[in-house]
DNA sequence: TTGAAAGCGATACCAC
DNA sequence: GTGGTATCGCTTTCAA
């Protein structure tokens, strides 16, 4: 099985009998070439296999085709779920896209930003994950537009796309409250991230706004990767002044909850955040929202940066929507 | 907010008063490089801010150091988790994944991998759509190793990573049986593609050993991607002579299975293939599979390919098991 | 409409 | 250890 010599543009030109640029020009301006020589130089390049080398040609204009995505993990839904959408617009726009996960880890985050950088990303977005991109702002005034998704960056001048964290958890929590409901608990894991802390927000205003000055005893922030949700939520139930709702800050901890409400015959009221396969069939509300959409803006905005760098730069918000299945409806059981 | 020049290997050279040879050299290759030189070199770099190129640096290499996966949509889990374990094992290994996906037709999948050979990937991994994928031969004379994932290559020597459909879906066949099952119903969409010939193979293969010789009346082999799974199954127990379980034969199908299952007080048994995240609290029996660690090993197998192009190509097979939750284990309740 | 020549940013080969 | 020089594959002037 040999390996034979790929063919280069002056392969083609040289077995078409023209010049490399007319070649050149067959693949990227064919109106300017005859329509005789065009033929010619595509049999050729035909007979040769020849591919033109995306790479070389963007090597010219400074910046490729591509555009990098940072993500804490694949794996989340949510993430491969933006991923879709990002990958659909750009695509769309001739550019392909180059994932790269962090692992959750700042340094991961500037590691993988930095090979990205390195093969000249037209554009990089990114979930941030640690407490500063300002180690990006170098490359941002180079002409590298970067866009943050889900959450803000941080001392950095950045394009982002979020969801409406904060009024998401407000109309969960009003809405269990205008079914009776006056205890009710919040949880999540991690808690130390943007999004988490919005929709903490949103929770303590509803809760606030029912007359309530003081916090709640019913929120559990967590912090610990390695937390079982399950015991979090079984935990609360055996207070003396138990919890008649919960709401789950995002989907993990909702289905760790379901496991064990699921065997309770007078089950808190439940309402999620993020939607997931099976909620309909379990009947679980949920705070829903388009993750495809909000890649597919993410991407969009790329591109408009990529077109003009400069500008200000904006924030767009993707809508939340709370969805009632059953399990957020009921009054309290009490 | 003005737009500077990057500064390249040659700016570095000047600034540091050397060649850019050495400048190169301090990058690729430090140990060649004095330690004093290597130092005024790092810190004009560092004023510079200058970056390597990934790009020009491979252009001299022939290909670069990004590997293509062509999938046919990133929003399946199945998938996205399969380039989870595909992303890990070439980070770790240098090399960035470059995702693109077909639509699940064959002519995306034609153009998506003619775009992603003209970025000079070094090895193209994909899940194949379309009937035939003899066009990527001429590719993989070239050195570009071409790695199937989930289904074989159709013409074309390629090495692939495919899971153990046969054997997943004899066990649970047998599985069933053994608990006294006759009318085992197997159901999937779409039908036409390798791993559920796979599987019904094994299903029919199950069904004959039960000392039964023609096909069953209870297979619904579905090639509509708009067909209700719902009403699928809710045909198939309105049959005179309905089925005591049912296995279906991926993720959609089992969900749509449960959707009507749910509401019924005496359920046939059902087991699925591919586990899902709240199986577990729904009790439903799957055929189960790391998904993950078929990235990994397509991975490897890729990075084993672009050391050495030539060589036999290998099939690699990811192992199912079953896992017993409760939805398939269950004797018949007529 | 077509072509010659000079890059793009880095590396490799070969001297010193 | 260090530096010239050609080169990777293509595109962009600028002429013809």
């Amino acid at each position: 099985m040999s390996i034979r010599q790929r063919a280069t543009l002056d392969d083609v030109a040289r077995l078409a009998h023209v010049s490399p640029k007319t070649v050149s020009r067959v693949f990227s301006q064919r109106h300017l070439v005859s329509p005789a020589t065009a033929e010619a130089v595509l049999a050729a390049a035909k007979r040769l296999k020849f591919r033109p080398n995306t790479v070389a040609r963007n090597l010219r204009g400074g910046a490729s085709n591509t555009v990098g995505f940072v993500i804490g993990e694949l794996l989340n839904p949510f993430y491969s779920t933006v991923a879709t959408g990002l990958e659909r617009v750009l695509a769309d726009n001739g550019k392909t896209l180059i994932v790269a996960s962090t692992d959750d880890t700042a340094e991961g985050e500037e590691r993988v930003a930095d090979t990205l950088l390195a093969q000249r990303v037209a554009a990089l977005l990114m979930v941030p994950v640690g407490e500063d991109q300002s180690y990006l702002e170098g490359e941002r005034q180079l002409g590298c537009p970067v866009i943050s998704i889900d959450r803000p960056a941080r001392n950095l001048v950045a394009d982002s796309v979020v969801l409406e964290n904060r009024t998401g958890a407000f109309s969960a929590t009003r809405s269990l409250m205008a079914r009776g409901h006056r205890k009710i608990a919040y949880i999540c894991n991690p808690a130390a991230v943007y999004t988490q802390a919005e929709r903490i927000q949103g929770y303590r205003e509803a809760i606030a706004s029912g007359g309530r000055a003081e916090p709640t005893p019913w929120e559990r922030l967590l912090d610990d990767p390695a937390a079982n949700p399950a015991a979090v939520v079984a935990d609360l139930l055996a207070m003396d002044d138990a919890p008649t709702a919960i709401i789950a800050g995002n989907n993990r901890m909702c289905i760790g909850a379901l496991q064990v409400l699921d065997s309770l015959e007078h089950p808190p009221a439940l309402i999620g955040f993020d939607d997931f396969d099976t909620a309909d069939i379990l009947g679980v509300s949920v705070v829903s929202h388009d993750a495809v959409d909000m890649g597919r803006q993410a991407a969009e905005l790329a591109l408009e940066r990529i077109m003009d760098p400069t500008g200000f730069t904006r924030q767009i918000i993707i809508p939340t929507k709370l969805i009632h299945r059953g399990s957020g409806e009921h009054p309290p059981y009490a």
